[in-house]
DNA sequence: TTAATTGCAAAAGTTTTGCACTGGC
DNA sequence: GCCAGTGCAAAACTTTTGCAATTAA
């Protein structure tokens, strides 16, 4: 999905596309990590764009709510954000906290429906990281 | 693992094994949740056993570092905590936030080894959380 | 216009740090 | 007695809240 695209799903919802709203859009949309509400104010203090450290939190609230966000937890890290347009997985390095972002088929399917009859709990989705040592940290 | 042979590992590591760590291991024992610290200050203070807070989190750390313990992220929650001699996942109720512990068999070492490989990353752990609606709540 | 969005200030909650003291071995 | 473990106070950091000001539609 493109940027434009995200934008326009905003204002199919009827909710104003800003230029704050746009700013944080697009910072995420360039990430190629999660990012945590620090990360996302300092990249638009690079981009000279000022915006208060509340304002972020409550996009992210509104992005989350309308689908367009994922809260992502990450062991040892405050909450990071990423984009929710594709089922994403993380790897994570224990060594040196690098974090790679891989999009994978998962096999879950067949384990949900398992537990969804044993534990008659119902499944929506699911949230799955790996944590080793990267190429370099080896 | 039995509570008597924790406190067995950490006299084996040549650590302590004073009545602070005693009681916060035992507490974690017998909770059928993952814990935050605040939970765990909480439930030795209802046992009258007066800990400092910051103790609390220290003693996490250590437990952590000697593998005695695992952390583990929910998503819209603060770190939680407990104890990792099985692998558990967690169901967890996006609505009543109840969190319900499994212990399953994962098919997740053909996924792992498949991304060893193409991505050249070691991985040595996972972190695999549902998300849905409990009975109660559906 | 006017309701959604934003900034500001302040509070609440979590986690960390430094230092002095205590108690298990 | 020694040093791991602990308490306390204070700081750092993350997240939330209330209210007034602003601005996109």
């Amino acid at each position: 999905m493109t940027l434009n695209e995200l934008i326009e799903k905003i204002k199919l919802l009827g909710s104003r596309t800003t230029k704050t709203r746009k700013a944080v859009l697009e910072c995420m949309f360039l990430s190629n990590e999660p990012m945590s509400s620090s990360n996302i104010l300092s990249a638009l203090k690079n981009k000279k764009i000022l915006v208060n450290r509340t304002t972020v939190y409550r996009e992210l609230i509104f992005l989350m709510e309308n689908g367009l966000v994922r809260e992502v937890k990450l062991i040892g890290k405050p909450s990071l954000f990423e984009l929710s347009h594709e089922h994403r997985h993380h790897l994570i390095c224990i060594k040196c906290n690098k974090i790679k972002t891989i999009i994978m088929d998962n096999h879950l399917h067949e384990e949900e429906k398992k537990i969804m009859k044993q534990e008659k709990f119902e499944i929506t989705d699911h949230c799955l990281e790996f944590y080793g040592l990267c190429q370099k940290c080896q």
